[in-house]
DNA sequence: TCCATAATTCCATTAATATGGAACTATGGA
DNA sequence: TCCATAGTTCCATATTAATGGAATTATGGA
């Protein structure tokens, strides 16, 4: 099932920040040498898990001349909150909690 | 990171089936024997999974007289859920996805 | 008390993940 | 062509997770 890879990907310390980060780079996306600095990554480990979220579809990666730009996907991510909001949920109290999912309603 | 440990909770997918099944049953919730029969799982092994998923936080357990009773903590995935939306979107396409992930904006 | 049922824990084994240095590949500029 | 920079892949090692049979614990009924 791919929304195991999905949550597998995300669930580990480094992927985690490392997707988050790129979500806060936005469009705009980072490159290896750049999260490896923010992060204090050694460059071949986060090579490692850059291959994992990227296995996972939830980053995307474009080269720009000798950099590598990565970019977190929306629309996988937002797959999976999909999923887990459809069956991991099932209309109880997750779509009227107290802390509201959706800051625009 | 405790987002960390939901997410490995479910990453995996005979416990995201475990997890499935309680969301399904409902407040109702389900027994290890229960689970291991609908789910084919050796009871070791489904109790193994049950115990992570409970570390996790992500279900909770009640005896009553010899069965146990595991259901889903929906404020647990909640939390998950209001995370993932909070840090992992960042008020992109995800908050107005295709797919709405409030059914009842 | 004794037995049957429900479930967990123990334990050995196997499999999958993570780590990071060293070697390799790709790209652009001098 | 040669060099420096940016990244990845390779590889050995270490750690953690998963599996399931056998032994153990807990509960209720006869």
């Amino acid at each position: 099932m791919e929304v195991v890879q999905s949550l597998a990907a995300l669930a580990q310390a480094a992927r985690l920040q490392v997707f988050r980060a790129l979500v806060v780079a936005g469009p705009q996306g980072m490159t290896p040498g750049g999260l490896s600095e923010a992060l204090a990554l050694p460059a071949s480990t986060l090579s490692f898990h850059l291959k994992e979220l990227m296995h996972a579809g939830l980053i995307s990666q474009q080269r720009d001349g000798r950099n590598l730009i990565y970019r977190a996907s929306f629309e996988r991510m937002n797959d999976l909150l999909a999923y887990l909001t459809a069956h991991c949920c099932e209309g109880q109290e997750c779509l009227a909690s107290a802390t509201p999912i959706c800051t625009t309603c």
